[in-house]
RNA sequence: GCUGAAGUGGUGGAAUUGGUAGACACGUUGGACUUAAAAUCCAAUGGCCAUUAUGGCCGUGCGGGUUCAAGUCCCGCCUUCAGUACCA
């Protein structure tokens, strides 16, 4: 019988489908596993190899844990909103969910002809509305709660609410607006409910605000920070441009510490922690209060000071000042403050100058007359360079003195202002005291403008950059902090700081809020309408909000975004059901009644809205009553293993890591660390195939044939290259019209081809479509394929050529079952050699899998088939279960060869083999000799032969003689059971 | 610049606590079968030198070091890939 792939793998996915074999119960006595990938975007143009490699991957795993005993959950769902069925309907006016659909239906085809052990009863897809109705809920839940710092964990708006009518907000600690003033249980009670709404606004965890944001015109959207790559978007490569607009944005900077934190708690890979930790980018140091000197005060001061008069007169005069700043309420002496953050309160001494950025809001108060037109025209030439341009001139040193000076907090000198587009308006508070000796952009700067560089370490030595080494200095020339170390120094200066009240301690973030609308149609609408101006939640029991049809896919005229062109797409508070346009109140322009009918919100949800949350829904995605039973949660809990790209390290697993917290808060999930483990499966890249063109000419050089000659070299499909590099020349004149005359020089008969190794994509003519491979070599042979490439997390080039290395292997193990005559397995008793293969198979295997290490295993088992052949072995007693360890690899095979030697029920219920030590045992060992290190002859020992015997044994053999010709040796090394070294 | 990962034959890669470097494949070469091809099977295959079978030298990015013994450990470099970037 011959091994008839097609056939039998097209039998057991429909055997697999039809039986429900790899259906999860929410209830088990077995121990539960929790397998996921990550779900794909369904593109139109479907899979290629590459794609799969991770599924492969947690298959294996999941297979592996059935057959040991798990109650495994391995799910699958598309993450079905997206750009390209929106940009699609904008072109050919097909609605997205349609696209949608088709595109499932290739992807469904391409992943079961592959044979995943998915439990496809549990799918979701993001863009349903029974789906989507779990992501507007959680984001009502979100708009509902608040952040509050002393529980550290999220709260419910009632309580906020309660706490203000009593206590207004002066004893509440939240992560909120910057802009929030403090009021008072009357004030509270006093505002009208739009004023209570706006302050609370500033408190949910997900609020409206005028954000500056990325704008793409061109995609006439909002981007994410993780979705503009290199200046430009991700999708297609538009510019981007700052703007201010008013979006939804999730506090997820709440969540900053914590996020931090729980890093610790999970076994992800330290490079996906490290970006992450990053991305949040934690830096502890102080925030110091500087006050602006008012400029006449300083005009005159600066006279006294050169004049040189005592300094007594100008700790008076600043003294003075101060007082002044209290009390002046005239706009004239408004005593500015700039607040700055620093890292280094250590180094306040060292502080000659401070630095605004161009935007920074004080810059044109502060600026004097005689500097304004130059900061003017500074400000303006920043503002019209792009971030690119600033990204990429970083060497450039400019800035404008303003004129103005600010007060040391402790030697009450006075400091000169500049402005410098090194400062970053989006970082920190968009301000620095400049220490330059122990910064270099602040000594490059001070160096360019010639500002004082004074030095505060000691016997250090600053002529010609700056010093940083905060480990190994000692403050010098710095007042109480002279003689201390960093860690002191920094401690005593945030004490000081604190008793003059210009500073204190202080933790700063990089992770800034996300923005969380966007300006497209085929995404989740929020359940959001709004009510003079001030966004209302619908109630959740008339989820889902489902998206409106639209005519145009495109932003309307004005400007609005595509839910706009909608005109039935008005809430009735009445009714609750979305109605016309029409419909809706016009009580501010008219005066009529309200009739209870607003506009709804026209931004949609992000991307990764959807994603945030799935893995929890897979627990028990069709409930209707909630996002998922608390039972079914209990049960799987958490994701036990995670398998997908690390394209997604600062995005989706961010996000997700911050809604499972908020989750959690809510006492909804029994962790706040959605995923235990997680693996980044690496890419696989594409063998491009290059033919080499003749400059000016239709003619073709032979790779061996282009040295020294004027060739470009031209992708050519690599369908059209054997496994020896040679071009098939006549399906390569026939790809395409130009080539059909061309000449070809040959070397040796052939033309070889060059080839490169780069990313797959269409543009270059390397992307393998799995659909080929599997009708010509099974979807085994891919599975084992795509492990056998190399390590799970690497990146690795795919060559079809190699594939016919499983494959035969493939062949080889089914005739160990299959000869001309049929079946060939028999009940023989196993030999020693048998039992030897077997084990030490089964072993490596299990280990191998623990460590995700497959491609090794792949080896192992053409080594034992390799072996079992040559041993002639037919004993069902070592052949059942090899079919076990093969199994999650190669299940179609598998099922196969198992029902063959009469199994009814599908082997994925069969136990995984027992590995017994015993088998392994010998009684000797083939010791190698080696001379200072280099081996030079093998000597079969016995193991249980003692030190000295083996010395002896060896040091008598008549090869050791030869090869010490005489020479005593210095020392003789033996190692039982590994090794026999001589030296001498 | 910083952070992380990695550099091993013609190619993908293996070597689990320092102990036989190159497993397993692809490719290549030679052979068997065949009219031929495919498929299958057998043999060889890191480089250099020597050759009568026995052998010798070199070899895991580079330079040092530790050790009886280093792909593996330590120090200093180089290169590649990925992430991030004037982060105060």
């Amino acid at each position: 019988m011959k091994y008839n792939f097609n056939e039998i793998e097209a039998k057991w996915q429909k055997y697999w489908a039809e039986n429900q074999t790899f259906k999860a119960e929410n209830n088990s006595d077995k121990p539960k596993y929790y397998v996921l990938d990550m779900f794909p975007y369904p593109s139109g143009a479907g899979l290629h190899v590459g794609h799969p490699l991770g599924y492969i991957a947690s298959d294996i795993y999941a297979r592996y844990k059935r057959h040991k005993g798990f109650n495994v959950l391995h799910p699958q769902g598309y993450d079905s909103f997206g750009l390209p069925a929106e940009q699609y309907a904008i072109q050919t006016g097909q609605h997205p969910a349609i696209t949608t659909e088709d595109n499932i239906k290739t992807y469904r085809r391409q992943l079961d002809q592959i044979g995943f052990s998915f439990d496809w009863s549990r799918e979701v897809r993001t863009s349903d509305p029974k789906y989507y109705k779990w992501t507007q809920w959680v984001f009502i839940q979100l708009f509902n709660s608040w952040y509050n710092n002393d529980s550290d964990k999220a709260e419910a708006i009632s309580e906020l609410i309660s706490i203000f009518e009593k206590e207004g907000n002066v004893t509440v600690d939240a992560a909120c607006d910057d802009t929030v003033e403090a009021f008072t249980a009357e004030n509270w009670n006093g505002f009208t409910p739009e004023e209570q709404q706006e302050i609370l606004l500033k408190y949910r965890l997900t609020y409206l605000a005028e954000t500056e944001v990325n704008w793409c015109p061109a995609l006439g959207t909002v981007l994410a920070n993780d979705e503009i790559v290199n200046g430009v978007s991700e999708r297609g490569g538009h510019p981007v441009v700052r703007k201010k607009m008013t979006q939804w944005s999730m506090r997820i900077s709440a969540y900053a510490e914590r996020l931090l934190q729980g890093l610790e708690t999970i076994d992800w890979t330290d490079s996906l922690k490290e970006s992450q930790r990053n991305w949040i980018g934690k830096s502890v140091g102080a925030s110091v209060t500087f006050n602006v000197i008012p400029t006449e005060r300083h005009t005159e001061r600066s006279r006294s000071a050169s004049d040189e008069e005592s300094n007594d007169e100008m700790l008076n005069q600043v003294q003075h000042d101060k007082e002044n700043c209290h009390s002046a309420l005239d706009a004239e002496s408004t005593c500015h403050k700039i607040e700055v953050f620093t890292t280094r309160p250590d180094t306040i001494f060292g502080a000659s100058f401070m630095t605004l950025a161009p935007e920074h809001e004080l810059v044109s108060q502060i600026t004097t007359p005689e500097q304004k037109a130059e900061v003017d025209a500074y400000v303006e030439a920043t503002a019209k360079r792009s971030e690119r341009d600033r990204m990429a001139d970083v060497k450039t040193i400019s800035g404008v003195f303003t004129g103005a000076y600010a007060e040391h907090p402790f030697t009450k000198e006075p400091i000169q202002i500049w402005i410098g587009d090194y400062v970053l308006a989006s970082y920190g508070t968009g301000a620095v005291m400049a220490v330059p000796c122990g910064d270099q952009r602040d000594y490059d700067f001070a160096k360019h403008f010639g500002i004082d560089i004074p030095n505060i370490f000691e016997g250090v030595d600053i002529s010609e950059e700056a010093f940083a080494d905060k480990d190994n200095t000692i403050i010098a020339n710095s007042d109480f902090i002279n003689g201390m170390n960093y860690k002191k120094a920094t401690k005593r200066v945030i004490y000081e700081l604190e008793q003059l009240g210009q500073g204190e301690g202080k933790t700063n973030y990089r992770l800034r809020d996300a923005v969380f609308s966007r300006q497209r149609y085929w995404g989740e609408p929020f359940p959001v309408y709004y009510k003079n101006g001030m966004p209302q939640m619908i109630d959740v029991e008339h989820l889902p909000l489902e998206l409106p049809e639209v005519e145009k896919y495109l932003p309307t005229e004005t400007g609005e975004p595509p839910l706009g062109n909608a005109t039935k797409w008005a809430w009735c508070t009445k009714t609750n059901t979305v109605v016309s346009n029409d419909l809706v109140t016009l009580s501010a322009v008219e005066g009529s009644q309200d009739n209870g009918v607003y506009p709804l919100e026209l931004n949609t949800m992000p991307g990764w809205a959807g994603s945030s949350q799935y893995f929890n829904r897979y627990m028990d995605p069709q409930n209707d009553e909630a996002i998922f039973s608390q039972e079914a949660i209990n049960y799987w809990q958490q994701v036990d293993l995670y398998i997908g790209g690390s394209e997604h390290a600062t995005g989706h697993l961010l996000y997700s890591r911050f809604w499972q917290k908020f989750m959690f808060d809510l006492g909804l999930v029994g962790h706040d660390e959605f995923a235990k483990k997680l693996i980044n499966q690496g890419m696989i890249l594409g063998t491009s195939a290059f033919v080499y063109r003749v400059e000016g000419e239709n003619k073709f050089l032979s790779k061996g044939l282009i040295d020294g000659q004027n060739v470009q070299p031209i992708h050519a499909d690599v369908s059209f290259v054997n496994s020896s590099d040679e071009l098939d020349i006549e399906a390569f004149k026939n790809w395409r019209p130009e080539f059909k005359d061309a000449e070809f020089v040959l070397e040796d008969g052939v033309y070889k081809v060059g080839r490169d190794v780069e990313k797959m994509s269409k543009s270059k003519y390397n992307v393998v479509n799995p659909d080929n491979i599997c009708a010509q070599y099974g979807a085994d042979s891919l599975r084992l394929y795509e492990m056998f490439l190399g390590p799970l997390e690497q990146y690795k080039p795919w060559n079809t050529a190699g594939i016919t290395g499983v494959h035969s292997f493939l062949k080889k193990l089914w005739k160990l079952y299959f000869d001309d005559n049929g079946l060939k397995v028999t009940d023989v008793a196993p030999t020693k050699d048998n039992l030897k293969t077997l084990h030490k198979t089964i072993k490596k295997v299990e280990e191998d899998i623990e460590n995700f290490s497959f491609n090794t295993s792949v080896s192992t088992f053409m080594i034992a088939t390799n072996e079992l052949t040559a041993q002639k072995c037919t004993s069902k007693e070592i052949l059942e279960p090899l079919l076990v360890l093969v199994s999650p690899y190669a299940p179609h095979i598998a099922e196969e060869l198992w029902s063959a030697l009469g199994h009814t029920e599908s082997i994925s219920t069969a136990d995984f083999p027992i590995f017994e030590a015993s088998h392994l045992v010998e009684s000797s060992k083939e010791y190698p000799i080696s001379f200072n290190g280099k081996m030079r002859f093998k000597l079969e020992l016995p193991l249980d032969m003692s030190k000295e015997e083996i010395e002896k044994t060896v040091m008598a053999h008549e090869r050791t003689q030869a090869q010490l010709q005489g020479r005593e040796p210095k020392k003789v090394i033996v190692v039982p059971g590994k090794i026999v070294n001589i030296v001498g």
